[in-house]
DNA sequence: ACGCCGATTCTC
DNA sequence: AGAATCGGCGTC
């Protein structure tokens, strides 16, 4: 049933980032606004070490943005990049250590026609929800759902699904990050259409 | 108070 | 390669 709790998600849920991140590979997540219902799949995700991780948004401390990582796993942390981009991240690992996995694509399972009308009607279907800031705006979600939790009865819910094969997960640089920027902590499932190709930061360090 | 630059995306 | 566009965070 969506929006039922899964205690032994929130377990998996609970361990390291990078062991956290495989587990939300191809599980679904899904939005219920006022307009409908999309569910998406997820296929590229990435993970961030909390406060002993250079490139996580955690490395100086608690600040009122980033207050959410701070709590405990199984919560959605929600920020505002470029001012124009909203883009979503699971809370994982034990609390305080402000560890997430931020969402970067999904295959779109379920309200596909809403999604497109969220992304607009040239979109290819597996771009949809391909990019962290597009698969949020696929969902319809924004900042006001920061905070918000992944596993109770609100709008969002998170499930899993059929587990992915071990040998379809890859594993590599996270992407747009200039320190850290050879940690390989973005994982993948391959061969899928939604997963979006791969570019290192221009301000990574070039070795 | 000021300035830089980003866990992005789309276009040229 | 560059623009769009806002806020967080470091610095003066």
């Amino acid at each position: 049933m969506p929006g039922s709790a899964d205690p032994a998600l929130l377990d998996l849920l609970a361990a390291p980032a990078e062991a956290a991140a495989v587990t939300l590979l191809g599980c679904s997540l899904t939005h219920r606004a006022d307009d409908g219902v999309v569910t998406v799949r997820l296929t590229e995700v990435e993970a961030y070490a909390g406060e002993a991780d250079p490139a996580s948004h955690a490395w100086r401390g608690q600040t009122s943005r980033n207050a959410v990582m701070f709590g405990p796993a199984g919560f959605l942390y929600v920020y505002f990049s470029y001012g124009l981009h909203f883009c979503g991240n699971v809370v994982v690992g034990p609390p305080d250590e402000a560890s997430a996995v931020l969402l970067r694509a999904g295959e779109v399972v379920d309200g596909e026609d809403l999604a497109r009308r969220r992304r607009g009607p040239a979109v290819k279907n597996a771009a949809l929800a391909r990019g962290p800031a597009n698969l949020m705006q696929a969902l319809g979600v924004d900042g006001r759902h920061n905070g918000e939790h992944l596993l109770g009865a609100g709008t969002l819910a998170l499930a899993r699904g059929t587990p992915a094969p071990p040998d379809r997960v890859r594993q590599g640089p996270r992407v747009g990050v200039s320190r850290a920027a050879d940690v390989p902590w973005r994982f993948w499932l391959s061969d899928e259409p939604s997963v979006s190709a791969y570019r290192r930061s221009p301000r990574a360090e070039v070795r």
